[in-house]
Formats: C-alpha cells, structure tokens, sequence
RNA sequence: GAGGCUUUAGCUCAGCUGGUUCAGAGCGCUUGCUUGACAGGCAAGAGGUCAGCAGUUCAAAUCUGCUAAGCCUCACCA
C-alpha cells in the first residue's frame, strides 16, 4: 500500500473508532482473565469537553488499553452525572428564555422539561470523548438517574436512616440564595472579599425601651442583619465594659431592647470589643444564642430578601439592604465610622452566590464511624493515594469533617424518600405504598393520599459515592448483606481511579465510605490525582478568561493522537499542568515522524539472497537489547503512574535510538536492496514500537499495523499482547555508546572543518571498544578505521576511555590543535587530582563502601589511561 | 491563623536508598544543511554556584535547621 507523504488523521481517526465500536472491541463480559475495572469519573450532564476531561480521559484510555494489551479483561464504564445543582440552573435559565418560571409550574412539569433537556444535551460529552479516541465500554453506559441507579440512592438512604445513621434536624446551613437551596460545607468557597467594617453606636436603655445618652460600638460586617439582633455580648474578662453589666441596650433603627450579656467567644482585643449577636444569621451567633436562650429573628429569607420581621425595608435585596441600612443608621446617628476591611466570603461553589448562613431543617448523614473506617483504608495502604502527599489532606479532612447535610431544595434529582403524616410525623420507605404501611402502623385511619413526600431532593454525590457499585449491581446499594451480582462480583473492585484532586473528598472518600459500608471492601486501589490544567501562564483555564481551548478544535486541527501526546507530555504526574498548544504540535510531529519511518521501510525491496552485513548484524543486536532496556523502563514508570515518563521513553526509543540510529545504520544505499534478516528483523522492531505506543496513540498505531501486513479479519493492534523484555547485553550498549560518541565526535569535526559527509576520513582508536561495532562506525561516520596511530596531523577526541583521533593532513591547524589537546590534558589531570585526592582522604577509604571505592579506582585508572594517550597525540603533534 | 507542597538550563520537568564521569531530558535557542522517509525534517552546538545561608558527613542537588519567593488544603474574630 502505498502511504502518502503526511499522515492525516482526519482520513484515519473516524474510520478507525467506527471500525472498533462495530466489532465490539470495547465490550467486556466476566470471564476467566484478570479482570483490570476503571469507573469513568462521571461527567456532568451539563458538561461539554475540556481541556481537564481530555487530560482525565487521556490518562484513563491509556491505563485501560495498556491493560487490555497485557491480557486483562478491561473494562471501562462510562456515564454522566445528573449534577442537580448545575442542571437545574440550567434548565430553569432555559424555561426563563421561554417566559417560564420555576415557580409557576408544577414539580412534574419541570422534571419533564428537565429530561427533555437531558435527552437532547445530556450525551454531548459522551460522544465527545469518542473523538478522543477513549475506548470505554459504551454499552455499559450509566447515567445517575437511570431508574435503577435512583432506587440504589433511595435503598441507601433507607438503611442509613433504619441504622440511625441520617437523622433530619434544624441547623444553621451554607444557604445558596441564587440557587435557592441548601448546601454542603464542601461546597463552600471562600474567597477574601474586600468589605467594610461598620462601627455602630447602640444606645442603652432606660430601663422601659427610651435611649439615654450612653452608648456602646459594635463592629459588624453585616449592618443589614442588625434588625435580626438577640443581644450585644462582651468578653466577661473586658473591664472596659463592665458598666454594661446587666443593662438592655436598643437595637437601632427598631428600638427593640435587647440585652447585654457575656460570653468568651468574644475577643477583647478585634474591632471595639462588643459584638452583636443574631442567632439567625451567623453559625458562632447561633451557638451563643444557644448558650443564652436568645430568640432567633430572621431578617433575609431564602431568595436573600428582607423578611417582615426586618421591620424595615421589608422585600429588599440583601445587598442593596446593607447600602440602605448603613444611610438609615447614618441619618438616625448610629453610625460612628466605616473602617475597609477584608475578610473571607462564602461562595456557592456552583451558582457563585454569597452563601447566607441560614437556619433550616435538613436532612443529615452521620461521619463518626464512616470517615474513621474511610480514613483507615488510605493509612492501612488498601486505597493508594498517588502523589502520596494527598494523605495528609485526606487525613486532616476525615479527621474534622462534620455530618453531611445531604438533601437540598431542589426538583431534580432523587427525592427523599421521607413521607410525612398530617400530624408532622413521618415514616422513611423506599416507596409510597411501603410507607403508607408503615405510616398506618402509626395511624391506622391515614390514606394514602393524607401522605406527603418530602419535596427535597439528595444531594447528587449522595448518588455518585454508590457508582463504582452501581454501576454493575445497583441492586447492591442499601443491601449489604445481599449476594453481588456476577458483574459486581467480577469487577468489584475496580482498579484505578484517574481524576482531580478537587473531588478527593465530595467524592474519592465518599465512595471509599460506601465501598466500606456495602461491599466492606474499598472500590479501587489506586487513586491518580491529576493536576489542574492552566495555561501557559499558570492561570486556571476558564470561560470566563477564554483561555481554554477547544478540544474539538484540537483534534480537528492536530489529530486525536497529537492532543493525547502534548497533554501528556506536559503533565508530569502530581503537578498542575501549564498546557501550551506546542506541546500539541510535538504530538503531531510525532505521528509524522513514525508515519514517515514506515513509508522509508515499507519501500525497500529485499534481497532474498543477500548475506546480512556485520554492520546490519550489529545494529539488530543493539536495537533489540535497547528495545528491551526501555520496556523494562517503560513497565516501572507505568507501574508508578509515570506515564508522561513512560510515554518519553518511548518518545525517545522510537526517534532517537530507532529513526535517527537504527535505520540510519540499515537503510540501504540508493538503489540497492536489504537482506532479508535485517528487513524482517526491522519490520518486527516497528511492530513492537507500535504495540508500545498504541495505548498512548490508539489511531495512527493501528493505521500502520493494518497496513503493515494484511491482517486477519477483526484483528486488530487493541488485543496485540505488549511487548515483552528480553535479557539486556549491557556490555554491548555501553558498547554502542562508545561508537555513537565516535559518530558524533567525527560529525563535529566534520561540521567544523567543513568536510563533506561523502569525503571519507580515516579513524583511529585507541582503547577497549566492542570490535562487533567497527562496521557500524565505519559505516555512520563514513570513516575508514587504522590499524595504526595516524602520522602526522591529526584531530582527535576522548569518548569515555577511547581516544579517537583522525588524521588530517593538510586542514589541521596544529597550533590551535594542540591548545586544544593542552587545555583538555589539563581538565583531565584536575579531574585525577580530585580523585586522588579523595581516595588520600583516609576517611573516605575507611568509611565509604567497597564498590564505591572501587568506582574511584577506576575513575583513576582511566583518567591515567586518558592522559597518557593524550601525552601521546600530543607529543606527536609537536614533532 | 494551622498544616502541606514546590524552588535544578530561556520554558516544563527527571534526578529513587547521600557515592556509577552527576549536573540530565524534552521543548525552545544558535549555526550549517534543497543529504533520495520525513523542513512538522537532518546534523552540530551553546545554556545551570541545583533559591539563599548555616549545619551533619570522608562525601550533599539529595539529609537537618533557618530565610526568601510561589502554590495548595483546611479555618467564616464580628
């Protein structure tokens, strides 16, 4: 077949994908093989492909092809997330563009809308990832609230609460006013927010709700929650305020009395001293409150507006509220000052809203005993954490975190399958006719439509902690003690987990707690946790910035296999990854060049009678023992989750060693034809660079492995076993080190005196070199070896221990020569006399190992050797 | 505020248990090539006091301490 001169994946890529996706070579069944099991980290519905799920995805699709070629049964499930926060905003944006809002329509109209939405734009990043080449098990697809998948959150969260593990209580919660429902702690951003702090004067009372004319100043942030006051509190070591003691002060702007108590959450020494309380409003406010029985007064509600009970500016928007409150306090006297400030802010994770700590009753899942059992795996080692410093994270977080708010004020999602009697009791069931009899078992009288469900919905990592189980079994969940299905059984559980150290705790930990609770076995073994991608600048790739590019546009632009190569090569493991499209490029001129290689050895026509030249001999015997050398170290950097390192390896092996040595060595001359050995020996090296380069470069490997050969049919590179290293002859690539310096060393004078490459030059070498190779020498530098040390002029230079000079009459300017020789003659004799001085030092030879002493003699023996054969050259030089 | 990580060539990073001629790789850069596979290429080069200081040791890029810069995670002094 004839190859055209460039490679263009766009003619290559898509034959390809279709071709596999046809003969099913992604699919897996349990059989008798080792199963090797990724979970894909889910997607968002909402999501479209970036530049961090290419990474992601690259690494995963590498993993599971390498394990395929090594004989696994690999098996990689796909699927989305259904992202409740994310895909609600979305939707409700969508109904708002066609004059709907959430409001006016009722729960079943929204959820209708909502997987309308779902069905048209819900598979976008799946086929995306087809692009990419990411050979995922597409018929086990899953997405978090399949029909199956929703009932395994609703059983989980049935036996959680039968064990009296989730309990529903009023507490002050992280409240998204945007997204109008509450979140948990994780979800909390905080960002420093530059803000004011305002000094405001509370007037004491008189005793019956009159001001006299003394007053205190509290400091405050938030002057708009101030209508919401219970009390002023003071340090009860604060001798400044101990004429407070006892009296009732008058919250401004509504009069109320409130009084002053005492409490050492207060520090004597930030802003004056006296703070105010509103239980409402603040978690620490809210815990004094707690300590001092202090009502709780709500002045904003869930959409961030100003309640009733604000008395003023009833019905405004929170933040327009502090500007007016702050103009109302000035006009009435109160305001003392305005100081700038900077201090944390809570934001939404997902809408960005100012998050508004609100008290409100939710439901909460229970971590003591699941966080201690979650951080054990990692410590024990069962979960391995990679880069390991993460275990400190991970410790710190297991060991701090609080009980998990789970449900949230939301329609899209799994609802809480809590259902409520009209006297306010309720019954947890995982479906209306268990609860109506449960329900009766309380109140015999209760039909079922005197039943209410609860409206909220679970939290969607409430659904993705069970997705490495349900996935294969979503009858598990909730069902400890039932037998695992037989593909539960099989892939459970699954080996690696490539995703982001962001979700380390909504998700890693949490699934690691599921995975303990239901399978009392951890759902991976190793955890990957990639960096962040940023630009090359080291920004965070965003829309916001336009910064990220479209990986789309990439693949379009480059191939798949280019954007899979320049993603890895610029993300060594562990560390945030400054993407640069040059590393793309790199990527391309890669499949160029290993494209080009077969167009150069698929045109050689063969000899069948020809004898094998030494030189050709030789450069299989090297080739096939460095090929076996970088296995070997392809296999331990894969084996560490080095796979930018396995992947440069291999990058180097193919260009270097095999494109710019190997085929140099072997190509023969215009015109003339290779021996059959060396041919076949040639084509079975290309075999296995590709079969090593495949799970990196699934496209352009299998192009030139099908058209390499012909092939039987459905056979293709996916299923080609890796290839295996063989004994290394490390004698004889130290060997063929010494011939390339030579090579090199003859270019260099070459390229200096401006000798053309066709003008043979004569060699000699003096020292212990591997005669095998001479051919290879005479052949690569184009020189003629001499028995003897040249007369006359002559340039020369040392590889290792060999001294190589060639003789030159006529174009050696012996004085400039001879400075040379002079000026190496003394780095070398430095060079002994460091080591001289080192094996002198008595301490070194009594303390150092054997071996390395050893290594310092012959350091000496051979800069001796080297010096005495440069006296030499030298000496002859000055005749 | 508390923990952790990072600092090696212009850029991105390797350098594992201190000792192998240890100061490396890729990219970039410079110079020369219309060389019968490939200019998306070939060949030859230049580039670093291993952040700084002190210590441990026969021996430090590697171990310890301090300093500086940058990053991450956790933590709502109103």
């Amino acid at each position: 077949m004839e190859l055209s001169i460039k490679y263009d994946p766009s003619k290559v890529e898509d034959k390809w994908y279709a071709w596999w996706l046809e003969n099913r070579f992604f699919h897996s069944e349990p059989d008798g093989r080792e199963p090797y099991t990724i979970v894909i980290p889910p997607p968002n519905v909402t999501g479209i492909l970036h530049m961090g799920h290419v990474l992601n995805n690259t690494l995963n699709d590498v993993l599971i092809r390498k394990a395929r070629m090594d004989g696994k049964n690999a098996c990689w499930v796909p699927g989305t997330d259904h992202a409740s926060i994310a895909t609600e905003n979305k939707v409700v944006a969508k109904l708002k563009g066609m004059g709907i809002s959430k409001e006016d329509i009722s729960r079943e109209e929204f959820l209708r809308h909502a997987w309308a939405w779902k069905e048209e734009h819900g598979n976008k990043i799946l086929l995306q990832l087809r692009k990419l080449g990411a050979s995922c098990d597409w018929d086990r697809t899953r997405f978090t609230m399949d029909p199956d998948l929703s009932k395994a959150v609703t059983e989980t969260f049935v036996y959680f609460y039968k064990k009296g593990l989730i309990y529903r209580g009023v507490r002050m919660v992280n409240w998204d006013p945007e997204g109008h429902t509450a979140v948990s702690d994780e979800e909390v951003v905080y960002k420093d927010t530059k803000r004011h702090l305002y000094y405001v004067r509370y007037f004491v009372s008189d005793g019956e709700g009159h001001p006299t004319d003394k007053y205190l100043t509290v400091a405050t942030t938030r002057p708009e929650t101030i209508m919401a006051d219970a009390a002023v509190s003071v340090n009860p070591n604060d001798e400044r305020y101990l004429w407070l003691r006892g009296k009732k002060v008058l919250v401004p702007l509504v009069g109320r009395e409130i009084p002053v108590i005492e409490d050492d959450y207060v520090s004597i020494d930030f802003g004056t001293g006296c703070l105010k309380v509103t239980p409402a409003h603040d978690p620490h406010d809210y815990e004094i409150g707690l300590r001092h029985n202090l009502p709780i007064i709500s002045v904003i509600d869930d959409r961030g507006k100003l309640t009733e009970e604000a008395v003023v500016l009833v019905g405004e928007d929170r933040f327009q509220a502090q500007k007016d409150v702050v103009g109302l306090l000035e006009a009435a006297g109160n305001l003392d000052h305005i100081e700038d400030y900077s201090s944390p802010v809570g934001y939404s994770e997902r809408t960005n809203a100012a998050i508004e700590p609100m008290l409100s009753t939710q439901w909460f899942l229970k971590m003591g005993e699941l966080s201690k059992n979650a951080l054990e795996a990692v410590e024990s080692g069962n979960v391995k954490l990679i880069p390991d410093k993460y275990r400190n994270t991970y410790r710190h977080w297991m060991e701090n975190v609080r009980d998990w708010c789970i449900s949230r004020q939301l329609w899209w999602g799994q609802q809480i399958p809590a259902w409520y009697l009209p006297d306010g009791r309720f019954v947890v069931e995982s479906d209306a006719e268990k609860a109506l009899e449960a329900a009766r078992e309380l109140d015999p009288a209760i039909k079922a439509e005197d039943l209410r469900q609860d409206p909220d919905v679970l939290d969607t990592w409430f659904s993705s902690w069970l997705w490495p189980i349900s996935v294969f079994d979503p009858e598990k969940p909730g069902h400890p003690e039932r037998e695992s299905n037989p593909d539960l059984a099989y892939y459970y559980p699954t080996n690696d987990l490539v995703t982001g150290p962001d979700i380390l705790f909504f998700w890693v930990a949490r699934m690691i707690m599921a995975g303990d609770v239901f399978m009392s076995d951890v759902p991976f073994r190793n955890v990957y946790l990639t960096g962040i991608v940023r630009d090359k600048l080291g920004r965070k790739m965003s829309k916001q910035l336009g910064n990220s590019p479209d990986p789309l546009d990439l693949v379009a632009k480059y191939g798949a296999d280019a954007v899979r190569i320049g993603m890895l090569l610029c993300s060594s493991a562990g560390n945030d990854i400054f993407y640069d499209e040059s590393m793309v490029e790199q990527g391309r001129n890669f499949c160029g060049k290993i494209w080009n290689s077969w167009r150069l050895v698929s045109g050689w026509s063969v000899d069948e009678g020809a004898p094998q030249s030494e030189a050709c001999r030789s450069a299989v015997k090297w080739f096939d023992n460095l090929l076996s050398r970088t296995i070997a170290e392809v296999e331990d950097n894969y084996s560490k989750f080095r796979i930018s390192d396995a992947l440069m390896a291999i990058y180097r092996l193919f260009w270097d060693s095999y494109c710019s040595w190997y085929l140099e060595i072997v190509k023969p001359v215009w015109g003339e034809s290779i021996d059959r050995a060396t041919l076949d020996a040639t084509v079975t090296f290309f075999d296995k660079l590709l079969r090593l380069i495949h799970p990196v470069m699934p496209f352009i490997t299998e192009e030139l492995w099908q058209a390499m050969a012909p092939r039987k049919e459905g056979e293709t590179i996916m299923f080609q076993p890796t290839p295996k290293a063989g004994e290394i002859d490390r004698k004889f690539l130290a060997g063929f080190d010494i011939t390339q310096g030579a090579v090199i060393g003859v270019r260099g004078i070459r390229a200096q005196k401006q000798i053309p490459p066709k003008q043979t030059l004569g060699l000699h070498l003096e020292g212990k070199t591997v005669p095998e190779l001479n051919p290879v020498l005479e052949k690569l530098a184009n020189v003629e070896l001499l028995e003897k040390v040249p007369e006359g002029p002559a340039s020369s230079f040392i590889v290792g221990t060999v001294q190589c000079s060639v003789p030159l009459s006529g174009l050696v300017d012996s004085s400039e020569e001879l400075g040379r020789l002079e000026a190496e003659l003394a780095r070398q004799k430095s060079f002994l006399e460091g080591v001289r001085r080192k094996l002198g030092n008595a301490g070194f030879v009594a303390h150092a190992p054997e071996a390395v002493i050893a290594g310092e003699r012959k350091k000496e023996a051979d800069a001796l050797s080297r010096i005495e054969a440069l006296e030499k050259t030298i000496a002859s030089l000055s005749k």
